[in-house]
DNA sequence: GCCAACGTTGGC
DNA sequence: GCCAACGTTGGC
C-alpha cells in the first residue's frame, strides 16, 4: 500500500465537506504529474494525507483513503466549467482521477510550520522547496509520524 | 498583494 | 530542441 499527500484548497473542499460528503472525486487536478500519479499508482486502500492549502493555518488536516481508481473527471466534458477541456473525449479522457473517502479529522491542523520543526521529516516531498504539487507521494514513515502529529491534536 | 518557483506555450 | 514569455501555485 502506498501513502499520499493531497492538497486542497480549505475554502474550495475542505476535509469537514468530505466528512460531511463521505467520499468525493478528487476532481480539477489540472497537472500532468499529479494526474500520473492518480491514475497509474494510487490503488484502493492507499491513505492520504489531506493538506490545507490556501489556509491559516495551512498544514494537513485529516486522513483520507482511495476508495475508487479510474475515474474521468467530469469537470473536464463540462462546457461551463473552468477546468472544461474541449480537446478531452470521453472515449478518451485526458484527466483521469480518483474517488476519496473521508477516514479521520484532525482536533487541529498539522502546520506546515511544525512539520518544517520536526527533524524527522525532513526530506517530506512536501517540504521541498517550490513544490506546487497537488498530488504527491508520501513516505509511509512520514505518514506515521505525521498522523501521530495529527491525533496528539486530540480526535473529534 | 507580493513574489519565488515551476509548468506550459509557442516562436524560431 | 531551445528558451523567453506567460500563467499558476501557494506561502507569507
Amino acid at each position: 500500500m502506498r501513502h499520499w499527500l493531497c492538497k486542497s484548497e480549505e475554502t474550495c473542499y475542505s476535509i469537514a465537506d468530505l466528512e460531511r460528503d463521505g467520499r468525493a472525486g478528487w476532481d480539477s487536478v489540472r497537472n500532468y504529474q499529479a494526474r500520473n500519479f492518480m491514475r497509474d499508482q494510487m490503488k484502493v486502500g492507499d491513505l492520504i494525507l489531506y493538506y490545507h492549502s490556501n489556509a491559516d493555518p495551512t498544514g494537513v488536516a485529516g486522513i483520507a483513503r482511495v476508495s475508487k481508481t479510474g475515474v474521468a473527471d467530469p469537470t473536464q466534458f463540462d462546457p461551463r466549467s473552468e477546468f472544461h477541456d474541449p480537446k478531452s473525449t470521453k472515449d478518451d479522457p485526458t484527466w483521469i482521477m480518483v474517488e476519496v473517502e473521508f477516514v479521520e479529522r484532525f482536533r487541529g491542523v498539522v502546520t506546515l510550520a511544525s512539520l518544517r520543526k520536526e527533524p524527522s521529516l525532513a526530506g517530506m516531498t512536501v517540504l521541498a522547496k517550490g513544490n506546487r504539487l497537488s498530488v504527491m507521494p508520501c513516505d509511509p514513515d512520514h505518514f506515521r509520524i505525521v498522523r501521530a502529529m495529527g491525533r496528539a491534536l486530540g480526535k473529534r
